[in-house]
DNA sequence: CAATTTCCTATCTTGTCAATAGGTAATTTG
DNA sequence: CAAATTACCTATTGACAAGATAGGAAATTG
């Protein structure tokens, strides 16, 4: 598949998250459990949000788990974007990528350019609030 | 990233049997030559471009591969949809896929449903004529 | 028959995904 | 302070696919 587990589960924990805002840090127990996910990989995967500045997190007791944001200010693409691991139509457009000598002349780059963008432009468009309100 | 080099080499070898149509058929040697493309691996790639109907292949002397419709009968989705393995947006809409329990309520199927289609819909605006002779 | 060229099967290496395990550090509460 | 809670950190495992390579079998031509 193209967007894997990880990607779609931390969709989920945000949009948990978002469905529990205003209740304080939700410790990762309740989310994992919620959600019927392994509490070991959601870890790995929070961490993965609270890294790159989508969610905070606090220790100990009455700790947990909290969106920075209002739900609103979140796009599914700010969380794909953070979690699945190459995110890009084709290995030559990977940020670091060694440039390709056929670049100037590849039939298909400008394709795989548009789909670059294609790929933003759709998760972009829903946001954390939306999907966690089932509204269109 | 997302579209593999097994897909990325699969339409580059479609565009390259487009721009040569009408001259018989090309043997993999000529195409892996002028592609920069490994020939075992390519083998590979034909045969799956063989079987399942895009291209034929005559074995002996004068042998090859060629198209079997016009240029502009090719969509990139029809090449891409052959080559990659599980191209769908996540695992849950794989065909053959066992049904989530979750389905019902999923906050983000809808999504993924639309991103699936949004698949389709953008490779199939391209067709390999288009794309060998490098214009809009 | 000999050369060409596709077809077929098997193998190998590398890397990522998904998950698990065990321990460390911070924070609150009794 | 002690104990419970909870996030943080590092390491490891198993399964699987990608990308490639190797060697030979079958078909076709001249």
């Amino acid at each position: 598949m193209i967007v894997s587990t990880r990607g779609r589960y931390a969709l989920r924990v945000m949009i948990d998250l978002a469905q529990h805002a205003g209740e304080g840090y939700i410790p990762l127990k309740e989310v994992a459990g919620r959600q019927g996910i392994s509490e070991k990989y959601l870890e790995a995967i929070l961490k993965q949000l609270v890294d790159s500045g989508l969610v905070s997190g606090v220790r100990g007791k009455n700790g947990g788990y909290r969106l920075v944001r209002k739900p609103c200010e979140y796009t599914a693409w700010d969380v794909i974007s953070v979690t699945e691991n190459d995110f890009h139509a084709v290995a030559c457009l990977s940020p670091g990528a060694p440039l390709c000598e056929r670049a100037g002349s590849c039939a298909t780059l400008p394709m795989w350019k548009a789909f670059n963008e294609e790929l933003k432009t759709f998760f972009t468009k829903y946001t954390i609030e939306e999907l966690a309100d089932g509204g269109t």
